[in-house]
RNA sequence: GCGUCGGUGGUAGAGUGGUCAAUUACAUCAGACUGUAAAUCUGACGCCUUCGGGCUACGCAGGUUCAAAUCCUGCCCGGCGCA
């Protein structure tokens, strides 16, 4: 059973700093969780992770439930212990395929979309792995085509067998392209899925093992947004995701609205979301987790985090550059090797080249979030705020 | 020396009269990536362009043809065979 505790509030917005304890430790929020999909940090060990001071690893319900089968993790005493990872651990509920399986399958659409977003009622999308019923979600297996259904029931009984320390409530993902129509109806199915998944859960979970996260949905629509906060936030789950698309300007807003009308005192997860200014905006607007796969996905695709805005080690201009990525990062990669050696190591497909550019980008987010929950106690998260800022964007 | 096969864009290698500035792969140069379908995907890749097109190109030089990377002749270079 989850503790959370609130240390300190920012004056004038919703960011706070605070302290989620879980049976596997504790984690200082606001805290970036590392995504661990298939039970390991792509690329990394679970030693490279402790070495990163990563509080917390997520993984996914999709992913283990086709792979291995949650028996074979739940034999293992959980997918934390199957990994040697013996800190905090969460998993997603498998409702973000419903999304990334489904209306975005193939397409070029993502869960952030740019604000001329066009929404349109296509939301079939004739290549889609994944359908939406009322009943639940129905799956093609990415890896073999097999069928498979999640339902609110089925979710909760999988992630009881991942065992991790926060689970999230099934929901569906909606595209930024669905039409208002179609987020209401899914957003009064999201609640209906909320508690059955609460009820499921609580008969599983008699000894309050987990923690269960209800998911907030409501695309870019003020209204759907705070009824969804309003209804969800009336449940009684033990924190909440903020999941769903948003454009990139309204990341601050829309979560703001949620969070104003959620529980304040019961932890609040942005799902997916991970690059600098969204973070800064988002524990503005209230929010203390975070779990992201782009900086393990941009890593291993050569776009690196610097101080000054994103590189990609790839580009011709650094294979002579015997510097680190960024000459003040203490992480690994940067205190041992050279922009030169990870550029040789892209050009030359090497395994490491994953590897070492996840510890770097991994580091600089991790150690993103930890020096904003710094700034919330002392009082100067909006001076760091606007200096980072500055100097990553500025072109 | 004779015979024979072959010489195509950074590389390999298609193409064997028009639909060829030339399939494809690799390399190269960029870009994208936000609860992982992803060590993935996209674009550019002769020169110039008012983006309509123009110019120069398939070893070199000629020729045939309305039209040649493609056919003919000579030369140069390489592989193989025979002397």
């Amino acid at each position: 059973m989850l503790k959370f505790s609130i240390h300190k509030k920012l004056d004038g917005t919703l960011a706070r700093a605070g302290e989620i304890e879980t049976k596997n430790g504790k984690i200082l929020t606001p805290a970036f969780v590392t995504v661990g999909t298939k039970a390991t940090v792509k690329s990394l060990t679970s030693e490279q992770i402790r070495s990163l001071n990563a509080q917390v690893v997520l993984a996914n319900t999709y992913h283990l439930y086709l792979q291995p089968g949650e028996d074979i993790v739940a034999k293992a005493g959980g997918f934390g212990p199957f990994m040697d990872w013996h800190g905090p651990t969460m998993t997603d509920s498998g409702g973000f395929q419903a999304f990334s399986l489904g209306a975005a399958f193939g397409t070029a659409v993502s869960k952030i979309s740019t604000s001329d977003v066009e929404v349109s009622d296509t939301s079939v999308n004739p290549g889609q792995l994944a359908k939406v019923t009322d009943e639940g979600v129905t799956f093609k297996s990415h890896l073999d085509g097999s069928k498979h259904l999640f339902t609110p029931e089925s979710s909760m009984e999988i992630q009881w067998k991942l065992g991790a320390d926060m689970i999230f409530a099934f929901d569906e993902c909606t595209s930024p392209t669905a039409p208002y129509d179609y987020q209401k109806k899914s957003l009064a199915r999201t609640y209906e899925w909320a508690k059955r998944s609460l009820e499921r859960h609580e008969a599983l979970d008699t000894e309050k093992q987990q923690s269960l996260f209800g998911v907030v949905q409501g695309g870019r629509y003020q209204e759907l947004r705070e009824e969804a906060a309003r209804t969800i936030g009336a449940l009684p789950f033990d924190g909440f995701g903020i999941g769903g698309s948003f454009t990139k300007e309204d990341i601050g807003t829309a979560v703001g609205w949620v969070n104003a009308l959620l529980p304040e005192d019961k932890p609040r997860h942005l799902l997916g979301i991970g690059e600098p200014l969204d973070l800064f905006n988002a524990v503005e607007a209230g929010c203390d987790l975070f779990d992201c796969i782009a900086p393990t996905r941009m890593a291993r695709h050569g776009t690196l985090h610097t101080k000054d805005g994103r590189i990609n080690i790839k580009n011709a201009k650094f294979v002579d550059q015997f510097v680190p990525l960024d000459e003040d990062c203490t992480c690994y990669t940067c205190t041992h090797h050279t922009r030169a050696y990870l550029a040789h190591l892209f050009r030359g497909e090497e395994m490491t080249a994953a590897s070492l550019a996840s510890i770097h980008n991994l580091h600089f987010i991790l150690r993103l979030v930890e020096n904003i929950r710094a700034s919330i106690l002392d009082d100067s998260f909006h001076q760091y705020k606007k200096e980072f800022l500055e100097r990553y964007y500025k072109k």
